[in-house]
RNA sequence: GGGCCGCUAGCUCAAUCUGGCAGAGCAACGGGCUUUUAACCCGGAGGUUCAGGGUUCGAUUCCCUGGCGGCCCA
């Protein structure tokens, strides 16, 4: 990349046209791009290497504020400081110029006086551009008006900036291009940093809390011969070596519960899945899954966990249980309430339904609701759509919805007070579900039959429904230990914590169409393949 | 997949409704300024108005097709 920008540099001065005619002609900034290659070279010429190799710092700007916010306004120290971070504003007052430069912790002002550095020193600080980064050294002082600063000896460029930041007040707000380019999102938007030190602290909290469980963190195939353990439609991909048709993963669950046969009690992966399907703001192409498994325990010490998690990662995260979405605030503080779905479909609809009903009476319920439904449903998924329509949307507080039918749920074991439900829930909050958990089955016998049975839906032509994995069946007779799962989608819960309403808002680098301008990459391979 | 909305300077936005030389702020450039905080003051620049086609004397504006994105729905 910096050969390309190097040879460009000429043709950009020279006439910034030279160019124009390619394809990615119109995301280049041209001149302003060559002014600052053209201080490159004028660096280079000069015996100054723009992009040195290191620099060693002694304070971090949070460690600046932590030491020294108390001092004195106008007031000057000894004190020595090395400081290092991305030049963002200069205000510049003649002899006097301010900077304001930002690192991994915070920010921290620059005052350079001219008659304190010389005109060399003062020149060369006025003509970085914003977006530098660059290392300083000097005295700790605060600014008559109380800015704490650092008061500048002198300086070292770290790294030029080709590019122009994003406009430093209102930033950058363009939705595709704060995704696309997520760097310059990160620079110019405090808000995106928020979300993502959101999320890095779930993550970190979440490992925390398991470990200290005593769960062992485990890592699994991304590559499946057979997907299983969520009905979602998988990736296709193709092993050449062993001429296998593969898929990528779409959930983590029956790996991790092969690792109970094994003898290992408690376990978790926190994982990357990939489901097949349409893009929404509650659906990325990939997302991240926390799964774990624990023996000799079953759903309701799930719930347990369930709360545990997300609370304390609302703690350490935003420094309390109260959280804000879409101008509504939810209280997750435990413990949240278990209610058996049916119940919640009784009281939002006025029926009272069951498994065991024949279809056709259940599709009079769901028409007399105005609830669609299509034909060949059985009656689990008669009434989880009734759920889905009818209660899910209006569940705000965190609940746990129990006991879902049987049909809908293979991985699930039989409700041990009614054979029609498995021991399941989900836990919803704002509409949408957070967390998916059961008693999981252990019965191999049990299994097989549940595994035919999605067989023969796939073999209807349902593209989220799989086969029969032999192997997990298998594993199965060599004994599960009676044991609760829980899944957890990390984004969702990021999402829920951090108070936005976009998925994309959560992940680093969100699944878009390919960026207009760089098409047609086949052609200059020259197009003899068909 | 369907409906609605958006795409104008590096960035944030006007002008579009009702067709008539495409503007502002920030950034950048030149000048001034030694305690600023989105610094301020003065000056001069900067445009494939997403792309292609159509209507028109004339299109950023109206129409069509396509691209990308957003919101809602499935």
């Amino acid at each position: 990349m910096s050969d390309g920008a190097g040879d460009g540099a000429g043709d950009g001065a020279g006439d910034g046209t030279g160019d124009g005619a390619g394809g990615g002609a119109a995301f280049e900034p041209r001149d302003e791009r060559a002014r600052r290659i053209a201080k490159v070279d004028a660096l280079r010429a000069a015996g100054t290497d723009p992009y040195p190799v290191r620099f060693d710092r002694t304070h971090t700007a949070a460690e600046m504020h932590e030491q020294w916010d108390g001092i004195e306004d106008g007031s000057e120290t000894t004190h020595e400081v090395r400081v290092a971070g991305r030049l963002l504003l200069k205000r510049s007052q003649g002899k006097l110029t301010f900077g304001t430069l930002r690192d991994g912790t915070g920010t921290i002002q620059l005052f350079v006086s001219r008659a304190e550095v010389g005109d060399s020193v003062h020149g060369a600080f006025d003509d970085l551009d914003l977006g530098d980064w660059i290392g300083v050294s000097g005295t700790v002082m605060k600014t008559r008006k109380g800015e704490l600063s650092v008061k500048l000896r002198d300086f070292v460029l770290l790294a030029k900036a080709l590019r122009p930041l994003p406009e430093k007040w209102h930033g950058l707000t363009d939705v595709d291009t704060r995704f696309r380019q997520r760097y310059v999102d990160l620079i110019a938007n405090d808000d995106a940093r928020r979300v993502f030190a959101i999320r890095f602290d779930v993550v970190a909290t979440i490992r925390r809390l398991l470990v200290e469980q005593g769960f062992v963190e485990v890592e699994t195939p991304v590559l499946h011969e057979q997907a299983g353990g969520a009905a979602a439609k998988p990736f296709e991909t193709y092993h050449n070596a062993l001429d296998t048709p593969l898929v990528l993963r779409i959930a983590l669950e029956l790996h991790l519960k092969r690792l109970l046969v094994g003898g290992m009690e408690r376990v978790f992966e926190i994982g990357r899945v990939f489901r097949n399907e349409g893009l929404s703001t509650r659906h990325n192409t990939e997302f991240t899954m926390l799964e774990a498994y624990q023996a000799f325990a079953d759903y309701t010490d799930m719930m347990t966990l369930t709360e545990t998690l997300v609370t304390e990662c609302a703690r350490v995260c935003i420094g309390g249980t109260t959280v804000e979405v879409d101008g509504t605030t939810i209280d997750l503080s435990a413990p949240w309430p278990r209610r058996p779905m049916l119940d919640l479909i009784e009281e939002h609809s006025g029926q009272r339904v069951h498994p065991t009903m024949p279809v056709e009476e259940l599709e009079r319920v769901l028409d007399g609701l105005d609830v669609d439904h299509k034909p060949g449903w059985d009656s689990g998924q008669l009434i989880l759509e009734l759920y889905e329509k009818l209660v899910e949307p209006k569940i705000t507080a965190p609940v746990f919805v129990c006991d879902y039918p049987r049909s809908v749920s293979p991985l699930a074991r039989v409700h041990r007070e009614d054979p029609a439900l498995v021991e399941r829930f989900e836990a919803v909050v704002f509409g949408r579900e957070l967390a998916n958990a059961f008693s999981e089955l252990n019965d191999p016998i049990d299994q097989l039959g549940r595994f035919e049975d999605q067989a023969k839906l796939a073999a209807a032509g349902d593209e989220e429904a799989h086969g029969v994995d032999a192997d997990y069946v298998r594993a199965l007779e060599y004994g599960l230990p009676p044991c609760g799962g829980l899944g957890i989608g990390i984004d969702r819960l990021v999402m829920l914590i951090a108070g936005v309403t976009t998925i994309r808002e959560v992940i680093l680098f969100p699944h878009l169409r390919p960026e207009a301008g760089h098409d047609e990459p086949t052609e200059v391979e020259g197009g003899d393949n068909s």
